[in-house]
Order: C-alpha cells, then sequence, then structure tokens
DNA sequence: GTTCTGAAGGCTGTATACAGAATACTTGAT
DNA sequence: ATCAAGTATTCTGTATACAGCCTTCAGAAC
C-alpha cells in the first residue's frame, strides 16, 4: 500500500510544464467528461483519477470544486463528485437560454462589432464549409462552437460570453453525441450561411430570427437522439 | 425501518453544525465579499483567513476555487486569490445580461406560472411595501433581489435561474453601495408594482417593457453611484 | 543618493497523513 | 437460500508538512 509512489503512464506531466498544473487538471477532466471518458453519473475517485492524472489528491480536489461550480460535476457530501447528467428538460432549458443570449449578442454585435471582426467569423464559417464538404463531423463541430463563440465575441460583452460559455460547455457532451442525418446537416450549414450573410448586413432583426430558428433546430435534433 | 440510525437529539442544530464545512466557508467568504468585508482587489491571505474561520488551508482553498469559478475571485498563479473588481463596463455588460435573462424569464413565466407562484410574489412585493414605507433599506434590498430571483423561479428553467443568480450575486456588492434618493427610490417601487400587475395579468410583452426598463434605470443609478 | 544584488521571510502549491463516514463483504441465523 | 448484523475495507474530508516562488529589506557598489 506504501509503495505506489510512482504513477503509472500520466501523459500529462509533459503537458504542464508551462500551464499552471491547476489549469492543466482541469483541461483534462473537461476533455475526460466531454469525450464521455467520465460518463454522467459516474463516480470521481479521488485516488485513482489522482493516479491516473499522475497529481495528488489535494490539487485534484481543487479542480474537481472548480467543476462544481462550473456545473459539469455535482457534489455531494461524504460521497465525493458524480459527473453531472442532464435529461432532456434540463438541455432543452439551457438551449432556451442560450438561444435568448445569442439572440442578444447577435443584435449587439450587429451595432458595434468591427469589419475585421465579421471577416474572421467569415473566415471561420468557410472553413467549416470545407470541413461539411469533406464529411469531417468532427471538425465540423467544432468550428461550428466556434462560430457561436465568436459571434458572441463580437458584442464585447465579457459576461454575455462568460455565461455562454459555460453553458456550452456543459452541452458539448450532447452536441458530441447528436449525429443528424445527411439533410438536416446541410440544413443546418445553409442556415450558418444565413447567419453570417445577415451579420455582414448587419440586419439585427434578421441575424436574431436566424440564430433563435436555428437553436429551435438544435434542440429538435437533441431531442429525436434523446428519444422524447 | 431504520430508526436507530436517526440522531436522537435537536437534529436541527446537528444540521446546521452538519453543513459541509464547504458549503459554510462558502457562505462565510461570499458574505466577507459582498459585505465589503474583504474589498475588492484585496489578497486573500490563506493562513490568516484559514485562522480567522478556524479550518485549516485545504478546505478554505477548496472554496476559493469554488468562488474562482463563480467570477467573484481572481485567480492569479503563485500569488493567491484576489477579490475580483468590476469597473463601470463590467457592471453595464451584467446589467445587460441580467436584464435580456429578466425579459425571457418574465415571458416564459406570463406563460408557466402557476398563480400561487404569482401570489407569492405579490406576497414579497407586499412585504416590500412595507420595507419602503418604514424606511427600512436593507430589508426592501433583500426582498427586491427575492422578487427578481422569484420571477426568473416562476419560468421554471434551471438553467436561466442558475445563471440569473450567478450574475446577481457579483453585483450584490454593487446594489449594497448603491443609495438612490426618495424620489427614486419611489420611482423603483412604482415600476415593482407595474411588474406585478404585468405579471398576473400574464401581459408578456408589458412585463418585459417594464422590467427593461427597470432594468436600465437600476443601470442608471448604479452609473452616478461610480462616477462614470 | 540611487540602484543593483542577495538573503530572509512569508505565502502559495503540492504531497502526505490521519480520522470518520460510507460501502462492501462475510458470517451467522432463520 | 435469504436476510441481517457486524466487521473490514475503501474513500472522502481535514489537517499538517514541506518545497519552491515571490516579495521585501538590507547592504554594497556606483
Amino acid at each position: 500500500m506504501a509503495n505506489s509512489q510512482m504513477p503509472v503512464g500520466s501523459d500529462i506531466e509533459i503537458r504542464i510544464e508551462r500551464q499552471s498544473l491547476h489549469d492543466a487538471i482541469l483541461s483534462r477532466l473537461r476533455d475526460m467528461i466531454i469525450e464521455g471518458h467520465l460518463p454522467p453519473g459516474a463516480r470521481l475517485n479521488e485516488g485513482h483519477l489522482g493516479a491516473q492524472l499522475g497529481v495528488s489528491r489535494t490539487p485534484l480536489r481543487e479542480a474537481i470544486k472548480f467543476l462544481a461550480s462550473e456545473g459539469l460535476v455535482e457534489l455531494v457530501p461524504s460521497r465525493g463528485a458524480l459527473v453531472k447528467q442532464f435529461g432532456a428538460k434540463e438541455v432543452r432549458d439551457m438551449l432556451q437560454v442560450i438561444s435568448t443570449l445569442e439572440q442578444f449578442a447577435g443584435r449587439l454585435a450587429c451595432e458595434v462589432a468591427t469589419a475585421q471582426g465579421i471577416a474572421e467569423i467569415r473566415a471561420l464559417h468557410d472553413e467549416m464549409l470545407a470541413c461539411y464538404r469533406r464529411g469531417d463531423r468532427l471538425d465540423y463541430y467544432k468550428l461550428n462552437q466556434e462560430i457561436h463563440t465568436a459571434i458572441v465575441a463580437l458584442a464585447d460583452n465579457g459576461a454575455l460570453s462568460e455565461v455562454h460559455a459555460r453553458l456550452q460547455t456543459r452541452l458539448k457532451r450532447i452536441r458530441f453525441i447528436g449525429h443528424e442525418g445527411p439533410e438536416k446537416w446541410a440544413n443546418a450549414v445553409a442556415e450558418h450561411e444565413e447567419m453570417i450573410l445577415a451579420l455582414e448586413a448587419r440586419d439585427a432583426n434578421r441575424l436574431a430570427a436566424i440564430l433563435a430558428e436555428h437553436l429551435k433546430r438544435a434542440w429538435d435534433r437533441v431531442r429525436d437522439g434523446l428519444g422524447g
């Protein structure tokens, strides 16, 4: 029991070097949750996780507390932390709030965005289109999220970006699962195209309407995936 | 089946005492920050704070990490935690987001709220009026916040409530300072009255408009206080 | 007088140790 | 065979210990 000093195969210690250990553990845990390596409802065993990551329990526990405040993890007294699981209603709730936030962000963005900022989003969009054409779902999703995040960032409202990012993080795991068929995927891409056009025209009402519709369809897709 | 498991003594005392240390420290720190006992920009000395609260550094640090994720505290590598300070823009940003969220909540509430839920808000409002009449600013503010929180709760959207609460917590410290004159106070009370009426009539558009106006005036009051 | 350097002290970051609770397991009884 | 009770083990919660970094202050050089 006493000679388990050396942790085995911890790929984290190489990457840490610069980033504070706290942040490194945080990213790692987030990834593990999002990618489903730590499934919803799973218990986070501190000893086990610590050994796996090559860190002691102290900084690990601090990272877990951080994630708990972030809403990715649930703290149960005397029983540690569980990966939070979301039901259909909770997912719908989150998407509704995200939709509200993005509509607001879109309106603000049409007012205050710089031409360069809009151009950068167009660039992301083009990149995403390339992923779509070559059927690269993973990078497509990543860029999709980046675009939504970037639109929110254009609004130049720190609180808005932060709150949006928090909700989006929680949904990453869900959307990760959602695989829609080719025709729905094409629709989503078309919506994105309209979105960019509205932004470039700085048409706030149209952009807000498209964003609302886009998020509504996202919910439909997720709901189908959750069977309800 | 298990009477012998329940502690027989005063379970209230035990429960309060048994509130996990984590939560206890958390509440304590939040209060200290909100009430200005830990002023913005102040450094949180772990040894000192731990001694003051009568706990060791370990759970204290965990609570600090939690607050960091909550946005009340800022983590500086190798230098510990500072109480986050907000400039005028950041406050405006937060109020804009809160306004957006409350408008959405108001619309939802008009749809899904139960008559009982609305009645409870009316009760809170009456109580707040009593505070206003007797010039009890502290309890007035508390009930004011409670009413806004309750309206959001009526919308029955967990993510919405949570995000709203998070932003509201950060502003507590700011609003705590804001002391407006008698006429502005009277206006705020009048707005609240209209708000309740719109809710009781389930007039979503009117409620949203009033909430938007109410939050806009809140910003005006705060801005005056910050000299911007 | 000013500035650079170095040592000392304090504080944070991480690890380890210990105590209490929860869970799992074993054993005995019905 | 099933259930219950008691024990053993595992795991969390908290405290303490130690190492490294940051800050500060004193002293020397310019």
